[in-house]
Order: C-alpha cells, then sequence, then structure tokens
RNA sequence: GGCGCAUUCGUCUAGGGGUCCAGGACGCCGCCCUCUCACGGCGGUAACACGGGUUCGAAUCCCGUAUGCGCUACCA
C-alpha cells in the first residue's frame, strides 16, 4: 500500500491540505504502507520555489512525516511529454490546433445562449479523418473522452458514476509543452504506484477524468477517498476573511504543533468512545479513510484553542519551551524559566499567552509595574504599609523558603494582626508580579526567589510610605 | 444552467429500525474548590432541514423539496 500526499506550491499549507497530509499519513500508517510526497509544480505562472520550502517546513513542524520524496513534477516534465505521445500515437489522444481566442469566443457564445459549452471535437475529427498531425504548428494535446457511464468506488463516498458525454476532451499538454495536473497525476500515480488517492473532495468531479487516463495507459487504479472540505465559519471554503488558513499562521499564533495535529485529525474523524484527545500513533493504530464523514467540517478556533490549552498543561516545561522561546523577550534560558513554566503553563491557551504570563519573572525587580484596577481595590487602609513591613520581616526570618514555610509564616501574622490572610496576599501580589491575578502566591515567592521577593516587598513598602502607592486617590497620612 | 456531493445542539461529533422525549466535546450560563486568575469538579442551555412514503416502530431505509458547497480552464 502506497499513498501520497501532493500539495502545489502556490501558497502557504493550508490546514485543509494539512488534514488531508495527515489522513494520508494515517491510513498509510495504520496498514503499514508508504507515504510519498509530490510537490505538483506544473503550473509555471503560480507555483514558487520558496512556497514548496514553506510546505515542506510546516509539515515537519506539524509532525507529518514521509517515506519518500519530496519529487518535483517540474523534474519529469520529460515522462509526462513522453506518456502524451504514446497516447497520440495509439489514438487514445491527438494534437487540437485550436487557440485559445476561438475557445474562448465559443463558449462565451454558447454560454450567452444559456447552453453548457462543451469543446466543439473540430480538431478530433480532423484527427480521425486521418489529417496530418504536425508537431511543430502551436498545439495542444488533448484526451479523448467517450460516451459512457465512467464508474468508481470511492472509500469515503460509496459508488460513484459520471457520464462520460458531459466531460470535455480535455487537454493534456498545454501549448507551451506542459502538462496539466490531470496527466501529471495520474502519470505520477501510476509510475509511482500508488495505491490510495486521498485528496480534497474539490476532485471529485476530477476523478473521472482521472479514471479515463488510468484506463488508457491501461495501468490499475487507485483506490480513492475524497475528503470532505474545511470550511469557515460562514460556512464558505475556508478564506482569509474568516480567520487563519495556514499551518504557519497558526504556530505564530502560539498554538503547539501537536495540539494541531490532533485538532485536525478529529475533523471529520473520530476515534470513538468520545476521546478529545488522542495522540498520532495512537491515532494510527485505528485510523482508516473508509470511517471519515462525508459532510463538510466548520474549522472552529475556538476549539483549537481550547485543545492547545489542553496540550499545554499536560507537556513539561523542557517540551514547551523550545515552542515558547520564540515569544520570549531577549535571550532566555531553560534552566532560569523551568519552575516557572511549570507554574503558569495550565494559564494560557496559546504559547502566546504563557509568554505574558512569564513576563513578571524575566523582568527587573524595578520594572514591576502596578496594575491600575488592582492597585485601587488592593493598596488601601492606613495600616496597609506597616503591616507590609510585618510580612516582610516575617519572610526574611523563613527558612527554609519553600511554599510550607513561606505559607506558615504569613498566615501566622495575620492571625496575630487579626486580619485576613488575603489582606497579606493580594498587596503582595501586586509588589511580586503587579497583576491582580497569578498562580498561587507562596509558589509564586518560591520561584521568584527569597531576594527577588524581598526586594520587590521593599519595594511597595517605600512607595507606600512615599504615598503614592493608590494612583487618583489620597496618599495615607 | 449542467453535473456531483452534503444536511443531528451556534461549532466538532456519537448514533448505522426499537435501549434516543438523542450521548460526548468546544462555547455560553450557574454552583463548588479557593489568596486572585486559570485548572479541575458538578449542573444547566441547545439539534435529528422540510414533506411524503416503507414499517408494529425511523435520527437511522426510500422518494421528492429546500438550502449549502464543489466542479464545469491550456489552475491545481
Amino acid at each position: 500500500m502506497k499513498l501520497r500526499f501532493a500539495p502545489s506550491p502556490t501558497g502557504f499549507l493550508h490546514v485543509g491540505g494539512a488534514r488531508t497530509a495527515i489522513f494520508n499519513l494515517l491510513h498509510a500508517r495504520r496498514h503499514g504502507g508508504t507515504m510519498l510526497l509530490r510537490i505538483e509544480d506544473t503550473d509555471v505562472e503560480r507555483s514558487r520555489q520558496h512556497h514548496a520550502e514553506q510546505i515542506l517546513q510546516s509539515l515537519q513542524w506539524l509532525g507529518v512525516e514521509w517515506d519518500e520524496g519530496p519529487i518535483y513534477q517540474s523534474d519529469r516534465l520529460h515522462r509526462y511529454r513522453e506518456r502524451a505521445e504514446e497516447l497520440v500515437s495509439n489514438g487514445k489522444a491527438y494534437r487540437c490546433y485550436c487557440t485559445v481566442e476561438e475557445l474562448d469566443a465559443e463558449r462565451t457564445a454558447t454560454e450567452a445562449k444559456g447552453d453548457m459549452y462543451r469543446y466543439s471535437g473540430r480538431c478530433r475529427r480532423r484527427a480521425e479523418d486521418g489529417h496530418p498531425q504536425h508537431d511543430d504548428a502551436p498545439h495542444v494535446i488533448r484526451c479523448k473522452v467517450h460516451p459512457g457511464p465512467i464508474e468508481f468506488h470511492d472509500l469515503i463516498r460509496g459508488d460513484m458514476q459520471f457520464a462520460g458525454e458531459l466531460i470535455d476532451d480535455f487537454v493534456l499538454i498545454r501549448s507551451d509543452g506542459n502538462p496539466t495536473y490531470h496527466l501529471s497525476v495520474v502519470v505520477d500515480d501510476v509510475d509511482m504506484e500508488i495505491t490510495h488517492v486521498a485528496r480534497g473532495d474539490d476532485h471529485l468531479s476530477n476523478t473521472p477524468k482521472h479514471i479515463v487516463l488510468f484506463r488508457a495507459f491501461d495501468a490499475r487504479e487507485p483506490v480513492f477517498a475524497h475528503l470532505p472540505l474545511i470550511l469557515g465559519s460562514d460556512r464558505k471554503r475556508l478564506s482569509k476573511r474568516t480567520g487563519a488558513t495556514s499551518a504557519e499562521e497558526y504556530r505564530d499564533l502560539g498554538i503547539v504543533p501537536e495540539a494541531l495535529f490532533n485538532f485536525l485529525t478529529l475533523l471529520g474523524w473520530n476515534p470513538g468512545g468520545d476521546r478529545e484527545m488522542i495522540p498520532p500513533d495512537e491515532a494510527a493504530e485505528i485510523f482508516d479513510l473508509s470511517d471519515v464523514n462525508k459532510a463538510p467540517a466548520v474549522f472552529d478556533p475556538e476549539k483549537l484553542l481550547w485543545m492547545n490549552g489542553q496540550y499545554l498543561m499536560r507537556m513539561t516545561a523542557d517540551e514547551i519551551y523550545p515552542h515558547l522561546a520564540p515569544f520570549l523577550p531577549g535571550d532566555t534560558n531553560l534552566a532560569e524559566l523551568r519552575s516557572a513554566i511549570e507554574l503558569n503553563k495550565a494559564r494560557g491557551r496559546t504559547l502566546k499567552e504563557i509568554a505574558a504570563q512569564l513576563e513578571p519573572y524575566l523582568v527587573d525587580d524595578g520594572a514591576i509595574h502596578y496594575d491600575e484596577e488592582a492597585a485601587k481595590k488592593h493598596l488601601k487602609g492606613d495600616d496597609l504599609a506597616p503591616r507590609m513591613s510585618d510580612l516582610y520581616d516575617a519572610l526574611e526570618k523563613t527558612e527554609p523558603f519553600d511554599v510550607t514555610a513561606t505559607e506558615e509564616a504569613l498566615r501566622a501574622l495575620a492571625e496575630s494582626k487579626g486580619v485576613s490572610a488575603a489582606k497579606l496576599i493580594h498587596p503582595l501580589r501586586l509588589a511580586l508580579t503587579g497583576r491582580g491575578a497569578s498562580p498561587g502566591i507562596f509558589d509564586v515567592m518560591v520561584v521568584l526567589g527569597k531576594d527577588r521577593t524581598l526586594t520587590r516587598l521593599r519595594l511597595l513598602i517605600d512607595r507606600l510610605s512615599r504615598g503614592s502607592g493608590t494612583p487618583g486617590e489620597t496618599p495615607p497620612t
């Protein structure tokens, strides 16, 4: 068994393409088959080498591996021409000298009458009447399509039937000598012995053409599986209008590849048992293309975000750090951030959000700016400054400086002063993080360490006694 | 226009004649946990497109209708 993912390098890796790649990979792994990567760059107008490289990178980032390739179709142009000539010589294809202008005029005229346009077949008749086939005059090569039903079985859609009389004699070789998609895809699938073709739904109507070609080449037809499209919230093909469309954009948003892989795996397929989280290797044990849904699915970024959060909180700091580093300012290192990441990894849904949570652990003590609203709420009362001074003294004496000891010290102080622990905790949180919300305050102190904790607390006390603790409010006397 | 495909909570989905006055997940709402915010726990909100059949019985099978999407290129 051999499957392939065959993107055309006309842009970034689209999430729809990414899912197609994932489904191909999973099916191959499930059945012990091979995965081939092929770059379909026969459209010289739109294909770009840097797009091909980008797609390869995105696939690697996502964790989609391939066993063979990448193979570039642009390296095989001679092969497509060779096979097309074969079809011309055995009468299954012919040269067509009609110009684009002539065809466009015919099409416009037919459509103006409200009829369906079909190629007139003029050059086909000429060829069949024995007119000479000059290969020096500009021409394309067209494949003959005969009337009658064309049938095939689709793993997802079931039995399909198309009427041959409705399909034009399609172009195989363009007038510039380059092959069209239809030719190159079939020649390659034959040469590379592809057994299963899983691709987007948008190719379903192209499949009868490909069947015609497989038969013309007298080759065994692969099994087809047409995957339903991924839609945007507008229920149209996912586009920029409704959000990010490329794997790369999701990476830049702070999505971890494992989460995107998992999310895409579940778009149109499910592992049963109401399971949401499933790693690739487990999916590969049970995945089958024939279990894929027929209906298109809307891409829901909210759920992706949730899933990303699930992955972040389950990953270790060491696993997160490489993905996180690009979102952190300046140069940081894992060793100094490990405990801070552990403490904050469940507190954001994206790497970006985690990075923001990490800010208090990265900046200088003097750079902690108090959130205005939180300051207004927690930095008040005449006795605050002396109370925080007492806390300072208590913490200074605390040894070891761990979660248990610091908590005991703070609560003991609160009790002796007859105030709730919260009256100490909230101002302390402001002092240490500048924020109204943070992880458990004792964890924060420990991660920050005794020195930084005391320095930041001292800064708060100084500020309170200078009377500038509460912006916009009357300073305590 | 023609051809093709699809249609279960807002979204992803389970369901393949009775166990479904439809289950899970995201989102949303409420409660709990609690030093705050997350996390977590508990509960709630919300769907079988419509109309005909077939059948003792249909979300499940058949036929229409509607809607949506895709294709209809010397793009893939």
